[in-house]
DNA sequence: AGCACGCCGACT
DNA sequence: GTCGGCGTGCTC
């Protein structure tokens, strides 16, 4: 018995294959049980892969003729590293999303060989104590825990701003599943896993808990992964992937920043962290608790509509009112080029004066610091993806910072020869220097991916700055959330517009919740924190809301531009991009898939009935925005409708059936968080 | 996704 | 006459 195993490999295949275990089979340890779960080495096709058991049976399938059946080279595991229920999972995960079952399960798994390392710290929990918690605190705990039993709500929003004290909520749910016996995943963006958080987390549930980080190599996520298994770790902290962790009689999933775009996967499958977490909860019948200052406008939807509840908490509690933002409208102050305007220079020298700390952010780095020609107006792009270069100050040379593509700063406009040529907007870099050159009793330190060699020096840098050290900090969007500094005063933001100009429905949500998020960091700790928003368009609707605090009315605009424009939460997309290093074959591929498209949307609609206010269409072909990244040339089709069910459908069919030319590649997002 | 097999052009 | 291009199809 147990003789074949139903094994799923990562490529896009939607089967999986049977291998026979003989008496040639490797076993780790001196075990001989084989059981789903485990990971196995085999022969596919030509190459050797790790294969993924999930059924065991004693003959083989029929169908297939045995002597294709090859043998299990090695069992990788002693033990199970996935359960039944993720098998389940990723089966509903290739469905939705459209990938094969053996792609969404290798997404889940983690891809170590054999533990290391076992980080297991030897520390005791803390001993716990019953924080004082405000009346609305108590309350939205009180409900969830109530809705465990009823079942009437599975979802829950903490919706309160920054230092309303939504992780305080958290961690008295998780201690109570915990007390009942249950276990808790903690999802929370990959930039908020911190060293702090981290720290925090281990010190308030010790060995209970188990954290996931995108930092840890295979092995070790692999050990932190069968603690979880063994029932050792109970409290899993983790980003994206960690909506996965194999936590036995799960008792909630708690998803903190629900609008941090990072919760969506980047490649196949790019499943939404949220999504998922909602599948899991749903079919456990669980709480799933989401929380942010700034929820997406699909999940204020659902709020509105009631299919989260909403839980609101209104009050800081450090008391006092939210920081003081100040906007500096760049088109008014004509001064001269610099950077920084004489407002908010004023403001970093008072603060310096009083002994506090400022924080200058940038949106996107070095985004608007680009080469352009003053007589004819022409713009240095990258060569591969076609966007801006950006000017980097420390070795004069333009990069991109999509692929890595460098030049040499031309002297002269590569088009029409002109002299007359100069650098826009302003990089981290640019400001640095400029930052330093004025305010030289300072102390500046800059915090980037480029000026990052390791994960230690963000860590080093942040407790400098933490301490006291430091008197400037600039940065970007790692800077941005989820750090809490004592001596922090003073939060400018030197150019709020970026993201504004980026050709995505989104863009103006994205820029409303990263201001109202930043300003949320100035008076975390103090009430007499203060913010500074520099930008040419102080009255487009995300800044003129997030200026002057004004959730509700950004909220209530956003939702009814998405209205008007129908895009989510009003429609829903689905998203293919064809890529070739051939722009010709990537055109003409997107325009033969738009045909078939359209016919296989016809064919589904047919064949189920349409509901009363349906409405889809097919936009596109087009050039994506970014119509080029690592030379590969890129146009979308981007399907639209009322909802998921016949566009899904029809895109299911034609990736079942549509061989693009070869040399172009087909990249399916269901839900798309970004159309760039 | 890889990788092998297979069928047509310029090379020692 | 062979090396090598990448189109096509399969992987238990």
């Amino acid at each position: 018995m147990n003789r074949y195993a139903q094994i799923l490999v990562n490529v896009p295949v939607c089967q999986s294959f049977t291998y026979e275990i003989t008496e040639k089979t490797k076993m780790p340890g001196d075990s001989s049980l084989v059981v789903p779960g485990m990971r196995a080495e085999v022969m596919f096709g030509s190459r050797k892969v790790i294969g993924f058991i999930i059924d065991l049976n004693d003959k083989a399938p029929d169908g297939i003729p045995l002597e294709k059946i090859k043998y299990v080279l090695r069992i990788i595991d002693e033990e199970p590293v996935f359960t039944r229920e993720l098998i389940e999972l990723s089966k509903n995960i290739s469905r939705y999303y459209l990938c094969s079952q053996g792609e969404a399960l290798s997404a889940m798994v983690p891809s170590g060989k054999r533990e290391s390392g076992t980080s297991s710290f030897i520390e005791e929990p803390s001993d716990y104590v019953k924080n004082d918690l405000s009346e609305e605190q108590k309350d939205a705990v009180k409900k969830i825990i109530q809705s465990v039993d009823t079942k009437k709500t599975l979802f829950h929003y903490l919706y309160g701003t920054t230092g309303s004290g939504k992780t305080e909520v958290f961690l008295q749910i998780a201690q109570h599943m915990l007390s009942q016996g249950k276990g808790v995943i903690y999802l929370v963006p990959e930039i908020g896993l911190t060293h702090q958080v981290v720290e925090e987390v281990k010190e308030r549930f010790g060995n209970t808990a188990a954290v996931l980080h995108s930092g840890l190599t295979g092995s070790k996520k692999l050990a932190e992964w069968k603690r979880i298994i063994k029932n050792e770790a109970r409290v899993v902290i983790g980003a994206r992937s960690a909506v996965f962790a194999p936590v036995s009689n799960l008792g909630v999933i708690i998803l903190d920043e629900e609008h941090d775009t990072s919760y969506k996967s980047g490649n196949t499958p790019r499943y939404h962290a949220r999504q998922t977490a909602m599948m899991r909860c749903s079919k456990l019948k669980i709480p799933l608790i989401m929380g942010s200052a700034t929820p997406s406008v699909e999940a204020w939807q659902l709020m509105n509509d009631g299919i989260i509840e909403k839980l609101c908490l209104t009050k800081r509690l450090s008391g006092g009112k939210p920081p003081e933002i100040e906007v500096v409208n760049l088109s008014c102050t004509k001064e001269d080029c610099s950077s920084i305007s004489k407002t908010l220079e004023k403001q970093i020298r008072e603060v310096h004066a009083q002994g506090r700390q400022t924080i200058l952010f940038l949106n996107r780095r070095g985004f608007t610091h680009f080469f352009k020609c003053s007589s004819c107006g022409f713009e240095l792009t990258c060569k591969n993806c076609s966007v801006s270069l950006t000017y980097h100050a420390s070795d004069k040379r333009l990069r991109c910072h999509y692929c890595g593509y460098s030049i040499t700063q031309p002297s002269t406009c590569p088009e029409c020869g002109s002299l007359d040529i100069g650098y826009f907007g302003f990089g981290t870099e640019f400001i640095e220097s400029e930052v330093k050159a004025k305010f030289p009793d300072c102390t500046v330190e800059r915090i980037d991916t480029d000026s990052l060699d390791n994960r230690d020096a963000l860590e080093e840098r942040l407790e400098k700055f933490r301490q006291g050290k430091t008197d400037i900090l600039l940065g970007t969007q790692m800077i941005a959330k989820g750090l809490n500094f004592p001596n922090l005063k003073l939060v400018g933001v030197i150019l709020a517009d970026t993201g504004l100009h980026l050709p995505d429905f989104r863009a103006a949500e994205r820029t409303f919740s990263l201001l109202v998020q930043v300003a949320g960091r100035a008076g975390r700790f103090f009430p007499d924190g203060k913010v500074i928003v520099q930008s040419f368009y102080p009255d487009r609707p995300a800044i003129k809301f997030a200026c002057t605090n004004d959730i509700q009315g950004f909220y209530d605009y956003e939702t009814e531009q998405r209205k008007l424009l129908f895009f989510p939460p009003f429609s829903r997309l689905i998203r293919l991009v064809f890529r070739s290093a051939q722009k010709q074959l990537s055109e003409q591929a997107s325009s033969s898939a738009y045909e078939v498209l359209e016919k296989e949307l016809i064919q589904v609609k047919q064949k189920t009935p349409i509901e009363n206010g349906y409405y889809d269409e097919i936009l596109g072909p087009s050039e994506c925005p970014l119509a080029m990244i690592a030379a590969n040339y890129r146009f979308q089709i981007v399907l639209r409708a009322t909802t998921i069910q016949h566009i899904h459908s029809a895109v299911h069919r034609f990736i079942n059936f549509y061989k693009p030319l070869s040399g172009v590649y087909i990249e399916v997002d269901v839900d798309p968080v970004s159309l760039l």
